[in-house]
DNA sequence: ATATAATTTAGATAGTTGTCTAAATATCTA
DNA sequence: TAGATATTTAGACAACTATCTAAATTATAT
């Protein structure tokens, strides 16, 4: 995954929160939404961003979608952010 | 500085492109804006949103103006983003 | 003083993004 | 097969952002 589309991704405040929130346990859509004050699809939006970036991942299990961290994802880019930073 | 502004300024690819050249050393913005094939006004734009997230620190040299790396702040973020990606 | 050089500021514009409502899809249960 | 539940998709819209041209600012040199 390329550090820009990961930056993107992390550069809104809901879905660093998202991440948050996911790092102490994986949980279905409507959960996670539960500690947000915005609507179902906006949050299914930053989802969808978020997978795309390849920084969660996704499985049904009956009515629900669970989402988990994609933590090989998380540390290649920590990773590549400490080789940015590093002068 | 907050995270949130720091990550808002590296969400753009020309911003890191500016960030990388500032490492190797200071330079005026018109030499910074040799690299780049947009405007100088649109440098200084750019340029700008890397000073308000305190990315970069700036100071007159006759007509120029030389842009530097903010090592402090670069290293604070460093830990930050190290932090924000430990689950 | 005037002209030149380096950079920023002002104002406009097109494209992107986060949000919403309404509708669609997928699954479960009675 | 209906109806209920969970989530996404579609489409619209306001706010934000990267870009541009033109003008203003600041400093140097003749």
């Amino acid at each position: 995954m390329t550090l820009n589309i990961t930056l993107q991704a992390l550069s809104d405040p809901t879905r660093r929160k998202i991440l948050e929130i996911l790092k102490k346990k994986d949980l279905a859509a409507g959960e996670i939404g539960k500690n947000f004050d915005i609507t179902l699809p906006s949050l299914s939006h930053h989802l969808n961003v978020l997978k795309q970036a390849d920084l969660v991942t996704c499985q049904r299990r009956g009515q629900e979608i669970i989402y988990s961290l994609n933590l090989s994802v998380f540390e290649e880019m920590a990773e590549k952010l400490v080789k940015f930073f590093k002068k």
